[in-house]
DNA sequence: GAGCACTGC
């Protein structure tokens, strides 16, 4: 394997200059985990069996101590010494955090014989044997005939499978191909007399048998809710997964529920959140609310009632009139601790050192923080003191509509949601749980989440299935088939956009398509840029669009003046696509930028800013002018990794159109989005036509028939005179239906890209 | 004139 982009990777191993050959430990250091009993038990069965699902809740500690025992004891890495052991993640900082933590307890500096490997960061090298990695990454390192039997391990580990991600998904179906290739009758010289298995595995079997490659063997680890889905799934006819069930390390945690329906749910937490506050002693408390709009409210809605409950001499008792009273009001910042506690909200378009807040030590006269999160803490972002939980049961989530349009709904969460947001409390000591619905609304919850296939577009999971030679798409074991209709809508985008032949078969433009990590559409406007001589362009075009929340919009209304009056500055005339690219080429040219996690920050900013003493920090400018500096240093990421799969496509990447190739540029966009055009609906006042009366409004219509008004996000929004075609990079339904991305282009391109209209 | 949850290549 190697390094990915090693001027700009960001975690640089140590050349091993020892002669020494380093080594695994046999054993991990001796600790209390409850999985510890079980590793004969787990070996043993991976010996009988070629597939292992093993279940438990948190704390079991086995993704730190699976990936090891399997390498150390399984007779496969004895009989085999090049095989190694993978394990995936659907989240980069699992991995990261995971394998350091593992290599620290065996004493190996991270990145040599333990590793992980994440986009933009390969943490591994030839002699890792043990690493873990995103979902995305196996996958990418698998677009082949080849690579999908996984030829390097010789077991595969797929962690939190209940999530059913797209990537774990699809991850689960190629290692089961693969195991059932490298597997399935070993006894016999060649597969002629089996008439059961699928053509496919049938030529898998060839490639097995040419390059005599070992068994493999696989461990799902999912959460107890789930664990039939995969046995069943990795059950072949003639072998069973087996199914191991460890328990989990957590202390007690008491669930409450309420005894009637609560009626504002925001109302409900708050009073919940405020009536732990003041009957329990300190500990954390961490409320689930869907959205930010909710947690803004609670927020201030809490801050109010502390403040005069620490008026009053904390005497009062916490009334629902009081709830109501402070309800609706504007919100103010009010930061600091009152009545020993702290609000603090906790959602992803806060700015990172907003974010970090929780993370602060508490000051003298505080002694609780209450977090009031969505999402984001259920598995992303981990909070040690949290005694006390408090869930609404909702949560905000993207749905398709049929006609492919966006729609973000509040919905109901799921069993296995609820559970886990209860066991986000109860990890340091007995911990309390407040559900803010009956019993009865809980028994009613769908088990598990919905797998993200059901709503996702197939255009890129198809591509990278042509690309690894599985032919049938539609007769493919998925882990859940998606319905044919979206396949085959998958197959016209990809014929649309000349990825694949009138026989469905993957071009050699798609092929260069599928080498590029961004959406199949985005992958096309990259390509097409060469010919309109502004690769250059594009690619910070695509690499901003792909970054998102570029723009920090803050909820404080005299803060948002000021967001918005620095923003204008960036703001184009011709859209919101020039716009971004606005905001990098700016970055570029007034900032220095270093990777945060690169060593000696703070020495290189010193040096850089000695040569250079015009440009700031970027991190500063970013505050300054209320950009998100995640964002623009992943777009900057997301750039340079694009660049450089465009060096290796023999594209011209120093093609730029300066200033004066401006249309060119978005007449460029405009082929790219050709899909998604909307042209201007004339309102006409008058009735009769052609009146002077005539004035161009905000109201579109896309060439699909859907209306739609532009975002007041957009820098087109209320333009006046308003530009009489423009592309958009999504439709989203809140209150109205609204197209973002805005940007202007002209009616005769229109009629080019669509000579039939 | 709104107000977008969260991941990942």
């Amino acid at each position: 394997m190697k390094r990915s982009h090693s001027s700009h990777s960001s975690s640089p191993i140590t050349p091993q200059t020892t002669t020494v050959p380093l080594s695994l430990p046999d054993h991990l250091p001796p600790s209390s985990l409850p999985i510890i009993p079980y590793h004969s038990k787990i070996v043993a069965s991976l010996d009988k069996n070629d597939c292992c699902v093993l279940t438990s809740s948190t704390g079991s500690g086995k993704t730190t101590t699976v990936p090891f025992l399997i390498y150390k004891e399984h007779r496969l890495f004895k009989e085999h010494s090049k095989l190694k052991v993978t394990c995936t993640q659907p989240r980069r900082v699992a991995c990261t955090s995971v394998a350091s933590y593992v290599s620290s307890l065996c004493s190996v500096p991270l990145g040599t014989l333990i590793g992980y490997n994440i986009r933009f960061d390969n943490c591994t090298t030839p002699q890792t044997v043990i690493s873990y990695q995103t979902d995305y990454m196996l996958l990418r390192s698998s677009s082949s005939s080849y690579g999908r039997l996984f030829p390097e391990y010789g077991c595969i580990i797929i962690d939190e499978a209940h999530e059913r991600s797209l990537g774990s998904d699809f991850v689960c179906s190629l290692v089961k191909q693969a195991m059932i290739a490298r597997n399935y009758p070993r006894f016999l010289k060649d597969d002629s007399d089996i008439t059961s298995l699928s053509s496919e595995i049938k030529s898998l079997r060839r490639i097995v048998r040419k390059r005599k490659l070992p068994p493999l063997k696989v461990i799902v680890m999912s959460a107890t809710i789930s664990s039939e889905t995969f046995s069943k799934y990795f059950s072949t006819p003639n072998m069973q997964a087996k199914v191991l069930s460890i328990p989990g390390k957590t202390h007690r945690i008491d669930v409450c529920y309420l005894s009637e329906a609560c009626e504002d749910f925001v109302e409900g937490c708050v009073e919940a959140s405020l009536r732990l506050h003041c009957s329990y002693e300190e500990g954390d408390i961490l409320c689930f609310l869907p959205g930010r709009e909710e947690i803004d409210s609670a927020v201030y809605m809490l801050r109010k009632l502390l403040k005069e409950r620490e008026e009053e001499g904390k005497s009062s008792y916490v009334s629902e009139d009081k709830v109501e009273e402070v309800k609706g009001k504007n919100i103010n910042v009010l930061t600091e601790p009152t009545d020993g506690a702290v609000v603090l909200p906790l959602y992803s378009s806060l700015s990172p050192s907003q974010q970090q807040q929780i993370f602060l030590p508490l000051p003298a006269n505080c002694h609780r923080r209450i977090i009031i999160s969505t999402n984001i803490a259920e598995t992303s972002l981990t909070l040690s003191n949290v005694i006390y939980v408090v869930d609404s049961g909702l949560e905000k989530k993207k749905v398709l509509t049929q006609t492919g349009v966006g729609v973000l709904r509040t919905e109901v969460i799921s069993k296995a949601s609820a559970v886990q947001r209860s066991g986000r409390c109860g990890r340091v000591r007995p911990g309390l749980a407040i559900r803010m619905y009956r019993e009865l609304e809980f028994e009613g919850f769908k088990p598990v989440q919905r797998p993200e296939i059901e709503g996702a577009s197939l255009s890129n999971v198809v591509l990278l299935m042509l690309t690894m030679g599985i032919k049938d798409c539609i007769n493919f074991d998925f882990l859940q088939p998606p319905s044919e209709k979206k396949l085959l809508k998958a197959f016209h985008t990809l014929h649309r956009l000349k990825a694949v032949n009138d026989s469905m078969e993957i071009t050699p433009y798609g092929e260069k398509m599928s080498k590029l990590p961004v959406d199949v559409e985005w992958a096309n406007l990259v390509l097409k840029s060469e010919g309109y001589g502004c690769v250059k362009e594009v690619l910070t075009s695509v690499a901003m669009l792909s970054a998102e929340n570029i723009f920090y919009r803050p909820t404080d209304e005299r803060e948002a003046a000021k967001a918005a009056q620095k923003h204008r500055r960036f703001s184009s005339f011709e859209g919101d696509i020039p716009s971004l690219r606005s905001v990098y080429e700016t970055w570029e040219k007034e900032t220095i930028y270093v990777d945060p996690s690169l060593p000696n920050v703070a020495k290189r900013y010193r040096q850089l800013q000695s040569s250079k003493n015009l440009k700031i920090p970027s991190p500063e400018w970013c505050s300054r002018n209320y950009i998100n500096s995640r964002s623009v240093a992943k777009a900057h990421s997301v750039r340079f990794q694009l660049h450089d799969i465009c060096k290796n496509l023999y594209m011209n990447v120093e093609s730029s159109c300066g200033s004066e190739g401006y249309v060119d540029y978005l007449k460029c966009v405009c082929e790219g989005l050709s899909h998604q055009i909307a042209l201007r609906s004339v309102v006409s006042s008058d009735s009769s036509e052609g009146s002077s009366s005539q004035r161009p409004q905000g109201k579109y219509k896309t060439l699909s028939g859907i209306e739609v008004n532009v975002h007041p996000n957009s820098t087109m929004f209320q333009r006046n005179p308003a530009p009489s075609a423009v592309v958009f990079t999504e439709i989203i339904v809140t209150k109205k239906t609204y197209i973002t991305g805005v940007t202007q282009v002209k009616k005769d391109w229109v009629t080019e890209f669509h000579p039939d209209r």
